[in-house]
Parts: structure tokens; C-alpha cells; sequence
RNA sequence: GGGCGCGUAGCUCAGUCGGUUAGAGCGCACCCCUGAUAAGGGUGAGGUCAUUGGUUCGAAUCCAAUCGCGCCCA
């Protein structure tokens, strides 16, 4: 039984550095207090900036229900962004928001109402609205703080703050008086029922059966190709007769093949690859076909009306199929999505003969009075049957629009909307220009909005809804004229500002005009408001406005936008749109977007799938910390994926990271940066190596974090922790640090070592792991160090560490011990030694190899470099002429109690080597 | 159906201008250690680069089609 030495080393106690299982759930909440406690924002924004501002404005999340994995993942990106950003030397104010008026928000609270069967006024539904978003505000930012996100949490701006809603007024205000701001005619999906329009969103797909029509159009002005006959007929089939009346155009693809058919004596004209089924359909069994052409070749062909005295022009359109019908769309303006967007292009009025109870108006001739359906289809159907223009007339099923609240069928009606005209002044190409001066990371988003941009038509702005912000025009009750002028608005805004937009809907026209005030067209002096709202994108559009222009720690345009791809449709072009035509310019110098979450497969996150992982979950169960390495982890300009599996390896490499950073620490106990520090001069080769290797990890880590590379920055530090450190430089110089003299330059130089990995480690972990950081760094050894981590600057280069010949010699050194490792493995196996440390190692290199190893000091020197950096206790290397090789062999000597090596200076009396017995003087 | 993208070991990621046998870490298997111990070390096995076709002396890389997946539209 060997003597006991244990007490004699320098041990890392447990006491002395962080503890191995870092029960995040438990620590996080204290840290956040911590933080709070200090002020950490506050201090953030107080340190110096010597890069400036870094402005990054936060997309509001819509307030309503708890926050999801998708939220996680762009807040906590913002947060590293903020961090790294504030530790690289910038000032970064973060000024959290939130999205408050829109449907799901009204919905749920109707829904609540309803539940009680109450109806509330306007008035009564927004003041529940207001609290019903104000709560989910508050159970959101809880939640985002339990994350670690670091920002104005006391302050965050409200789309629904009084000062907001004002605000939004005056934007909308700035757009009328530059002249964007008109009212037209627009399809809306429709409910007769409840008279009121729908948004998407509200509408449930559901069986219905249809009438289903093929009526002939007879030609008056005949394509240039077609056949000669006095009674060319163009073939449509529609599923609503009694949108015919409203018919203003027959549709064509450009590139469809369209045939010339002979039967029933007439010539119709449909797409030829329709011309069978459709033949059958309509019950002719004798045609024949005499020629085609292409869609493109109808265009300016014109058919009669088959009821009305009116034409109806062939126009060219990309969503006609040759799926179903006949491959000629009947086109109604006023009834249909596509159809009003081709007869904008075309010129066509937008004619809408039906009122809002689905009535046929005067408009609609004839037909006026009749309810569209049945009667109105009934009498439609009949009258093109006595015109001769009905073919055929059968039901048809299929899946049609409902209404969500009634369960009636729903129309598409033209309606009067406000809209925001995109080429007013040149708009649209100026929105194109200043897309082209932004920095759109990743750089196909450039080509994402500017495709949306191209295309987009004129925001409709009018929505039929009570939560939202009014919009601010008058009608005069005598001549129904609409009135929208700046300085009405202005006041407006003035009221909101102080009594919230509330007051629109529950004072009267009179409260906001002017004494005096008459119609500017007619003289009258009553007026109502207007009952629509804006489109809550216009809110959300209005933020760059509304919170960096207002904020004086802000700055307009912002530095970054970061969110999620599907906002190059939604918030980068809502707020391009206001800023272009508010501010001549875009409101983001770059934007970053990152793909969504979906699970282990690739597949989207659904309730119905059962594949949503809860962030909240997670946090409570693996820590907020693990949450964000994953974020990190991921490559997240494109879409990433989220499973208990995926959490069980980032749980293990955080806790890979943890343990190394808790072994730097625990050996860090009795060292003093300013007392212990070994000079650079003074250090080993080892230790210099691994001062130069750092640099290189530095190199690499800060240029991750300024391309928002976050996952190669995990990657490598990953890579570094593991292979570098523990399964190298940590494991070499446990002998240093352990046996020798505590104040021993080899010690201290280890320590001066440990002291820089752990402290360069620490600090660029911080913006990713900000608790687990900041845990490490109160027990950081350094004098005079910030009191946050999250107040320290990022570790720098320092070039005079760095060392290319030096990395090139151990690049061979090494390979060299990868072969010794192989060696001694085999060893092993063949029971010629136990373990490593047993082994005395003798390695053949042929030049020039030799002229490295052969450098070092002398085989059982207990300072024998290479020994240690084999892992074995003895080591020789001799000149060979042949390739590489390493003999492997018991060492000679006994084993140190102590150090554990086995070297032949043990002495039996003390059971000691001689570096030990002269380390505790025995 | 259209626009924009993605697909490389079990997982997460590299892979430059087309050029050796496609790399890394983790995980996994086996072994060692018990002085980082609900830790640490060593060795090793894993890939038809989604599929098919093409261009080329040569393709993970360029082109086309197909399949699968996602976002935005219809």
C-alpha cells in the first residue's frame, strides 16, 4: 500500500468552480435578477461605443397567446445580435414591440361575448380588445424575458399606446397629403348573411352543390384567324349563373391552344384540349374541329353580352386553365379576385349589381330585386335558356367559401375600400431603387421582395373591423361626398393622442371638426365618420416611423430588420411601402431573415401532427441556455428543425462546453491575473502553442459573429473545447498544474494559459449562453473585470501571439502523437502494458521529422515535453531512415505516488520521483 | 398551378475556381482511467453527396427533369 500524496497536489476543488450540473431552470430566473438589479440595459447602452449605434428595430409580435418556437428563434437571434453587437463595441438600444389591433385579437373577445350572449357596441369591444391584448403583452414579454432577452422590457412600444395610434393617424395623414390615399371599388369576399366582409382567414371551405352553366357568347368582332361563319359563339362554364349579369370580359390563356368547333350549326370557340369533355358534357356527339389557334391570337376579338346590349372584349389572362370548364373564364369584374385585377389591367369598370344583402340592384336590370340565389340564378338560367345562349345546365359539387359565423355561402362583392396607390409619383420604381441599396442577407431575399414589389397591387387599407385605428374621413350626410384632408387629420391625431383611438368610435363627426366646419363640395354642415379601420399592416408598417423617430436613444433608418422569410410579403414591404412614401427612402440598411422551425423530418410544427415542441417546455425542463445553443447550432438563413433528439445532442454539447469552462475554472482557484501571470517570454512551447492556436480560434469565432454565422461559431467552439482542449491541452498539463510547485513558473504559466482560454471563451459565449456565461465570469480570477460579462468587450487578436511556424513544427508533433496513441492502443490490446501512463515510448522519425522531435529534452526528465504531450510517462525518439515508427514497451522505473508517472527516479523509501520529493521537500 | 428556396454519415454542420481516397464535432461500438468522476482519455466503424439524365478528360460542385420538404401566392 502506497503512501497517500492526494492532499500534497493541487487539486480543483468542487467548491471553487461551477458546479458540473448547471440546473439552468433553477439558475436562470437569478441570473435575470441579477441583471435586473444592475441595470444591465441601462449599463449596456451607458458603456463607451466606439463603433457607434447599432440600430436594430424589433418586428412586433402579434399580442396574443404564449409564445412559440418561432418566436424563440428570431428573439433569441436578436438577442445575440444585441449582445455581440454591444460587446464588439457598438451602442445597441433594443426597443421591444408588440402588434395589438387586428381579427384574431377581435375574434377571440367576440367569441367571449357571445358565450355570454352579449352583443357590445363598437366602444365596449375595444375596451375588452385593449385588455385582452394588454394581458397577452404582459404574458409575452414575462416569456421573453424568461429567455434571456435583454432589452427596453419596461418601456417596449405598443401599437395600441395612445401616442402609437395617433402616430398612425399622422402617418396615413402624410400620405394623403402627398397624394396616395383614394377610394375605389374592390372584390371582397362577402356575406349576405351578415353583411359584412370577410377576411381570409374567416372563411371555412365547405360541400356545396352549385348550378353549374355553359353559356355561348356570340362574336361581334371575330378573331383575325377565325373560320368564316356569321355565327362564331365563344363557349364559357361558370358555377355562379347569377354573376353573369355583371359579366364585362371573356378570359383566354396566352399560350393555351384554343380550337374552332363546328355543331349545332354555330362555331364555338374553347381551349382544345377541353373540347371533348366539353362536347360530351353539353350532350353533342356530332362536331367537328375545324382549325386552332392560341389564346394570344383571340386577344381584341370582342362577343356580345348574351342578355345585355353590351360587349364583352377578350382579354388574356395566366390563371385560366385547362383543368375544368372550357378554357374561357367569364370574367366579372366586380365578383371575383383575378377578374378585377385583369380588368384594372384592361381598363374595365368595376361593375357590382348586387347590394349587401345579395339583392340584384338596379344595376342589374331585369333583375333587379331578386336575391342572387336561388331566385336571381333561377332567373339568369332562364333567361340565357330563352336567349338560346344556355348549352347545358347540370349541379355541380364542389368546396365553396362559407362564412365562418353563419355557415351561409359567400360572394365576392365590389366594395368601396380606401387604398394606398403603389404607383403614385413614381412609387414603385422608387421602392425598387431602394431595395437595391440594402444589404439583404441571405442575398436571395433581394429577389424575394423584389418580385413582391413588382407585382403587389394597391394596398387596400380599409378594413370593415372594430379593433383597429379609424380611418379619419368624413362624409357629408347631404351630398355623401367623402372628405380626407391633412389638417382634419391633424386634429384627429390630436385627440387620440390624448384620449385614445377609442374616442373615434364613440364621439360624434362634430367632436373632431372644426366650429363652423361646412362640406367643402356642397356646403352642408353634417357629417359622419368614416366606420372602417386600417389594415393593421399599416400599423406595423408605421413602426420605423413611430419608434425610431420617437425614441431619442433611436435613430431612423434602422440598422437591421431581422425576421423570418415570410415577411418579405409582410413587414419589410408594409414598412417600405410608408417609408418610400412618407420619407423617400427604405427604413433598413440590412435585412437578415432566417427560415422556420420545423420538426426532426423536415416537416412543419401542427397541434394535429404532434410535433410542436413548446419553448416554454423546454426552458422549464433543459433551461433557457440549451434553447438558445440550439439556436445557435443551426443554420438559420434557412429553414431548421427542432426535436427531442436534436435537444438531446445540444444539451450534450453545452454540457461538453460547461465542463471544460468548469475544469479552466476550478484550476483557476488560487490564481491571480495580476499577481501569477507568467510572461509570454517565460512560457513553454506548449503553452505558447496553445496562445497561438487561440488566436486562430479568435480569428475565426469574431469573423462567425460579424456574418451572423452564429452555427460556424458553435461549431468551432465546440471543436476547440473538445479536441483542443480536453482531449489535448487541458489533459497535458493536469501534471503541470496538479505536482508541481504551486508557484512554480510551469504551473503559473499553465494557470496564465487557462486564464486566457477561459476568459476568451467566456466572453464570446456570452451572447449565446448569457446565463451559463455570465455564471462563469463572476468566478473569473481577473481584477477590475466588469461586473456582467455583458459588459466586457469581445477578446481581440493579439498578433503578437499568434505564430505560424511555431503551429506548422506541432502540426508535425502532432501527427506524431496520433501514431503514438495508435501505438500505445495496441499495446493495450495485446496486454503489453495496462494503461498509457505505463508506457516508456520509443519514437523512430526519419528526417526531417527527427530534426523536430530530436529538439527535446531528454527521455525521463520529468519535464520530458513530448512524454506529456504523448500521455505516456517516458519518451525517446531516435533518428530512422525508414517511414515513421513507435515502439512501445513497459517503462522502466517505478511509479510515483504522487504524479503517477513511472520513471526511475522513484525512490523506494518515499515511494516518490525526484521532481516530486524536491516539490514537497521530502 | 405559379414565384423563391432547400436536400452531403444517426444528428448538427464544412466542402474555395469543377481536380487526390468527400471532411469535422457529436452520437454509436470497443477499450483505458477513477486526481474534470451523473466527468476525462484512446481506437474504430459510419456517406451511391435525394433520384435520373446530360455537359466535361474529370461533377457533391455546372445544366435539365423527377421526387421530397418549406415559405409566399393562386
Amino acid at each position: 500500500m502506497s503512501r497517500n500524496y492526494r492532499d500534497t497536489l493541487h487539486l480543483p476543488k468542487d467548491e471553487q468552480t461551477i458546479p458540473m450540473r448547471a440546473n439552468l431552470p433553477e439558475q436562470e430566473p437569478r441570473w435575470q435578477a441579477f441583471w435586473r438589479e444592475i441595470d444591465l440595459y441601462g449599463k449596456m447602452l451607458a458603456k463607451p461605443a466606439p463603433n457607434g449605434d447599432f440600430i436594430l428595430h424589433d418586428g412586433p409580435p402579434y399580442s396574443n397567446g404564449d409564445i412559440h418556437i418561432g418566436h424563440a428563434l428570431n428573439k433569441t437571434l436578436k438577442d445575440i445580435v444585441v449582445r455581440s453587437y454591444c460587446m464588439r463595441g457598438y451602442r445597441t438600444p433594443y426597443v421591444p414591440g408588440w402588434d395589438n389591433h387586428g381579427m384574431p385579437i377581435e375574434n377571440a373577445v367576440s367569441k367571449e361575448f357571445l358565450a355570454r350572449g352579449e352583443k357590445p357596441d363598437k366602444a365596449t369591444l375595444r375596451r375588452a380588445c385593449r385588455e385582452y391584448a394588454q394581458r397577452f403583452v404582459d404574458i409575452q414579454r414575462e416569456q421573453f424575458e424568461r429567455l434571456g432577452l435583454v432589452g427596453e422590457w419596461e418601456r417596449p412600444y405598443l401599437t395600441m399606446d395612445y401616442a402609437f395610434e395617433a402616430g398612425i393617424v399622422r402617418v396615413f395623414g402624410e400620405l394623403v397629403a402627398r397624394g396616395y390615399i383614394y377610394r375605389g371599388l374592390r372584390p371582397t369576399l362577402w356575406c349576405p348573411t351578415c353583411q359584412t366582409a370577410l377576411a381570409d382567414a374567416e372563411v371555412e371551405y365547405e360541400p356545396k352543390v352549385s348550378d353549374s352553366i355553359y353559356v355561348a357568347f356570340p362574336v361581334v368582332k371575330p378573331p383575325s384567324d377565325a373560320p368564316a361563319t356569321d355565327n362564331l359563339q365563344i363557349l364559357i362554364w361558370t358555377t355562379t349563373p347569377w354573376t353573369i349579369p355583371a359579366n364585362l370580359a371573356l378570359a383566354v390563356h396566352p399560350d393555351l391552344e384554343y380550337a374552332y368547333v363546328r355543331a349545332n350549326g354555330a362555331v364555338y370557340l374553347l381551349a382544345q384540349p377541353l373540347v371533348a369533355p366539353t362536347m360530351e358534357a353539353v350532350g353533342v356527339r356530332d362536331y367537328t374541329v375545324l382549325g386552332t389557334t392560341t389564346g394570344a391570337q383571340l386577344e381584341g376579338a370582342i362577343a356580345r353580352h348574351p342578355i345585355f346590349e353590351r360587349e364583352s372584349p377578350v382579354v388574356l389572362a395566366d390563371y385560366v386553365s385547362a383543368e375544368d370548364g372550357t378554357g374561357v373564364v367569364h370574367t366579372a369584374p366586380g365578383h371575383g379576385a383575378e377578374d378585377f385585377a385583369t380588368g384594372k389591367k384592361y381598363g374595365l369598370p368595376v361593375l357590382c349589381p348586387v347590394d349587401a344583402a345579395g339583392v340584384f340592384t338596379d344595376e342589374a336590370g331585369e333583375f333587379r330585386g331578386l336575391p342572387i340565389t336561388p331566385d336571381g340564378n333561377r332567373a339568369v338560367i332562364e333567361r340565357l335558356r330563352s336567349v338560346g345562349a344556355l348549352l347545358h345546365y347540370e349541379p355541380y359539387h364542389h368546396n365553396y367559401p362559407h362564412c365562418w359565423r353563419c355557415d351561409t355561402p359567400l360572394i365576392f362583392r365590389a366594395t368601396v375600400q380606401w387604398f394606398m396607390s403603389i404607383d403614385h409619383a413614381g412609387h414603385r420604381a422608387r421602392a425598387l431603387e431602394a431595395i437595391r441599396g440594402v444589404r439583404w442577407i441571405p442575398a436571395e431575399g433581394e429577389a424575394r421582395i423584389t418580385a413582391m414589389v413588382q407585382n403587389r397591387p394597391d394596398w387596400t387599407l380599409s378594413r370593415q373591423r372594430a379593433w383597429g385605428v379609424g380611418i379619419p374621413a368624413f362624409y357629408c350626410e347631404a351630398c355623401g361626398e367623402a372628405i380626407l384632408q391633412s389638417d382634419l387629420i391633424e386634429r384627429v391625431a390630436g385627440i387620440i393622442e390624448r384620449e385614445g383611438s377609442d374616442v373615434w368610435f364613440t364621439h360624434p363627426a362634430d367632436y373632431f371638426l372644426p366650429d363652423g366646419f361646412a362640406c367643402p363640395h356642397c356646403g352642408a354642415t353634417r357629417f359622419r365618420k368614416e366606420t372602417d379601420v386600417l389594415d393593421v399592416w399599416f400599423d406595423s408598417g408605421s413602426t420605423h416611423r413611430l419608434v425610431l423617430e420617437t425614441r431619442p436613444h433611436l435613430r431612423w433608418p434602422a440598422d437591421l430588420y431581422l425576421e423570418g422569410s415570410d415577411q418579405h410579403r409582410g413587414w419589410f414591404n408594409s414598412s417600405l411601402m410608408i417609408a418610400i412614401g412618407t420619407r423617400d427612402a427604405a427604413p433598413y440598411r440590412t435585412v437578415l431573415t432566417h427560415g422556420f422551425v420545423l420538426d426532426g423530418e423536415g416537416r412543419k410544427m401542427s397541434k394535429s401532427e404532434g410535433n410542436v415542441v413548446s419553448p416554454l417546455e423546454v426552458i422549464q425542463k433543459m433551461g433557457a441556455d440549451v434553447l438558445r445553443l440550439w439556436v445557435a447550432s443551426c443554420e438559420y438563413f434557412e429553414d431548421v428543425r427542432l426535436s427531442d433528439e436534436i435537444l438531446k445532442y445540444v444539451a450534450d454539447a453545452y454540457r461538453q462546453i460547461r465542463n471544460t469552462l468548469r475544469f479552466m475554472i476550478g484550476n483557476l482557484a488560487d490564481f491571480d491575473l495580476a499577481r501569477d501571470a507568467v510572461p509570454y517570454a517565460q512560457l513553454n512551447e506548449l503553452d505558447r502553442w496553445m496562445l497561438a492556436r487561440l488566436q486562430e480560434y479568435l480569428r475565426y469565432a469574431l469573423h462567425a459573429y460579424e456574418s451572423f454565422e452564429y452555427h460556424r461559431f458553435y461549431h468551432e467552439t465546440r471543436r476547440f473545447c473538445n479536441v483542443e482542449l480536453s482531449a489535448f491541452y487541458l489533459d497535458v498539463i493536469k501534471d503541470r498544474l496538479y505536482a508541481e510547485a504551486r508557484e512554480s513558473a510551469a504551473r503559473r504559466g499553465a494557470q496564465t494559459v487557462l486564464y486566457e482560454l477561459a476568459s476568451a471563451l467566456t466572453r464570446l459565449l456570452a451572447p449565446i449562453i448569457p446565463h451559463t456565461a455570465e455564471e462563469v465570469w463572476q468566478r473569473l480570477p481577473a481584477p477590475d473585470k466588469p461586473v456582467s460579462v455583458h459588459l466586457a468587450d469581445f477578446p481581440a487578436v493579439r498578433e503578437e501571439y499568434r505564430n505560424a511556424a511555431l503551429l506548422e513544427r506541432w502540426e508535425r508533433i502532432l501527427e506524431v502523437r496520433e501514431a503514438v496513441n495508435r501505438a500505445v492502443e495496441a499495446a493495450k490490446n495485446e496486454k503489453r502494458i495496462p494503461n498509457p501512463l505505463s508506457a516508456h515510448v520509443l519514437v523512430h522519425a526519419p528526417e526531417p521529422l527527427y530534426g523536430v522531435l530530436g529538439a527535446y529534452p531528454t527521455p525521463t526528465a520529468p519535464d520530458n515535453l513530448l512524454a506529456r504531450v504523448f500521455g505516456v510517462s517516458q519518451a525517446e525518439v531516435a533518428p530512422a531512415d525508414g517511414a515513421l515508427q513507435v515502439e512501445v514497451r513497459p517503462a522502466p522505473g517505478q511509479k510515483c505516488a504522487r504524479c503517477w508517472l513511472v520513471l526511475p527516479t522513484v525512490d523506494a523509501e518515499t515511494e516518490l520521483c525526484a521532481r516530486c520529493r524536491a516539490v514537497i521537500g521530502a
